[in-house]
DNA sequence: TATGGATTGGAATTATTATTTCATATTCCC
DNA sequence: GGGAATATGAAATAATAATTCCAATCCATA
């Protein structure tokens, strides 16, 4: 009977890979209608996933009752348990990344050494990277580019953690010879300085949450003296994003508490080289 | 009511992006618990599609009748209608990944718009990391971190290109309470800062070629002074390997003339991280 | 600060869905 | 071909989840 299977086997396949290899490997001993939801599965994975058992059954062309017993007998007890599976699959597609990140994470608190540590603010680093080279968008890209290479000067808004970003930008719009201020809050003469702001300047502003309150004023301020921001952030909700006329959204991993900065740091090199090549052409246009 | 709504627009979101873009539109008028699931559901978009209504509420910090109401705003019927959005979602994306990324490569080649740009930046990073995670010395690692645990205050010098890099440590040294003194160019004090070290202390010295002629002068006078260095650099000809006691060779690949800081910033993560762990560890041994 | 309307929380209700049960059919061995 | 074991179908039941409802609270406005 199923249940004695489903007593003896101890290893119920957790991951699709494994549920997949177990049910080729006994796909000739099942019975015929457990057969044909097997066959069902495997080719149409998104059904399980997404759908109940009794809608599954009608496309398979089975009871509900015989996807209940192909269930059993991989030794799940029930659809329920089966379908999980499915579903974590979806998820894993999205981000291959993060289960290594979450190993890691769960190696470095258990104290194996430094180098995990190490390697964990790598794997967050590259999860950062692929999932914004996924989701940057190209039109809000341009659109920046664009803004920003039409302005006289460029101001820099960033403190705490996007504040290493800010500085690599005013260094690179410097190496570019491109008219830029970093507003710093050292000295204190921030209000100073964003008053001489003008729109026919524009903003690059990089908050993360918890949001820098200092950031967040100093961009309203600057937009309501209509000031065009550029704006990179980590949510729509962001404060930031409603002050800013193009704004992108970039998801950092973190680990150990202290978010990746690549992502962000490849997106605001990709505006400053493509502001100073978009300066160039029209540079060369207007010569010719 | 919600209901006008639901029967006057005509148009309730069909795929995700629609869905998106009504949900930002929106926002400013949405009362707090609404905005609140509204924000949840677009920054665990997964979360959506595979939960229980109870369940997502649970996470989101409402009640689930919050969670149909917001459905309802949008004009779907119910909870159930808006989660189909977030399913259709996942099924596209896995089903069309493959072909989406190949136009995506097309594109940037043959079009040669910001975009290859942006991923050249995205691939330099992740060549440095995955470079530097295959020739990271962990003896060395180990070492810095002992070395940099024992310091009193942690001095953090590095100058132009490198300079974000000590900021971030900077800041995350002071996140984790750890003394830590930033020697920075602008007030031209640094002479009279680096007067305070003592052999007690301990410095993080970054430099790449060409080297900053401020930063080596800086590191041999602090080394002269006989404070311990931790250097990161480029080469073992580097000026900056000769004062420092534990070093580390970092090359990082380079896009449009700038190099990444992908993997400098990893590296410096994992030390700064790893001081705060090893002085956490060494505190509890000696209360016990 | 009183009042009406909107918003929210939480329990009650309804709907949907998974699972069980049992009668019937099929298969396989003797 | 007969009989036991297994497999299947269909409906009943149990479990779970979505939705509704109403009282309490919050908020703006007079």
């Amino acid at each position: 009977m199923s249940l004695d299977r489903a007593t003896m086997d101890e290893r119920v396949p957790r991951d699709f890979e494994t549920l997949r290899a177990t049910i080729l490997d006994r796909r000739e001993s099942l019975p015929k209608r457990i057969a044909q939801i097997a066959a069902y599965a495997l080719d149409n994975p998104d059904d399980i996933a997404f759908g109940t058992a009794a809608s599954i059954a009608a496309s398979a062309g089975v009871q509900p009752s015989t996807l209940i017993r192909f269930a059993q007998q991989l030794g799940f007890d029930g659809f329920t348990s089966l379908q999980q599976v499915f579903r974590e699959r979806l998820r894993e597609r999205n981000s291959s990344y993060d289960e290594r990140l979450l190993a890691l994470r769960a190696k470095a608190e258990g104290g194996a050494g430094h180098r995990a540590i190490f390697d964990g603010f790598v794997a967050a680093a590259s999860t950062s990277l692929n999932d914004i080279s996924r989701t940057l968008d190209e039109t809000h890209l341009e659109d920046a580019i664009s803004l920003l290479a039409r302005a006289e000067t460029i101001y820099v808004l960033a403190k705490r953690r996007s504040y290493p970003v800010a500085t690599y930008i005013a260094y690179a719009l410097g190496k570019l010879k491109i008219r830029n201020q970093l507003i710093e809050s050292a000295a204190g003469l921030n209000a100073e300085m964003i008053a001489f702001a003008t729109p026919a300047d524009a903003v690059i502003a990089i908050s993360f949450s918890p949001y820098a309150p200092a950031t967040i004023e100093e961009a309203r301020a600057i937009s309501e003296r209509g000031v065009p921001i550029v704006a990179i952030t980590d949510s729509s909700f962001s404060p930031l994003a409603q002050f800013a006329r193009v704004w992108f959204e970039v998801a950092e991993a973190d680990f150990a508490g202290f978010r990746s900065l690549s992502a962000t740091m490849a997106l605001a090199m990709a505006l400053t080289v493509g502001v100073g090549e978009k300066r160039r052409d029209s540079g060369r246009k207007r010569r010719a």
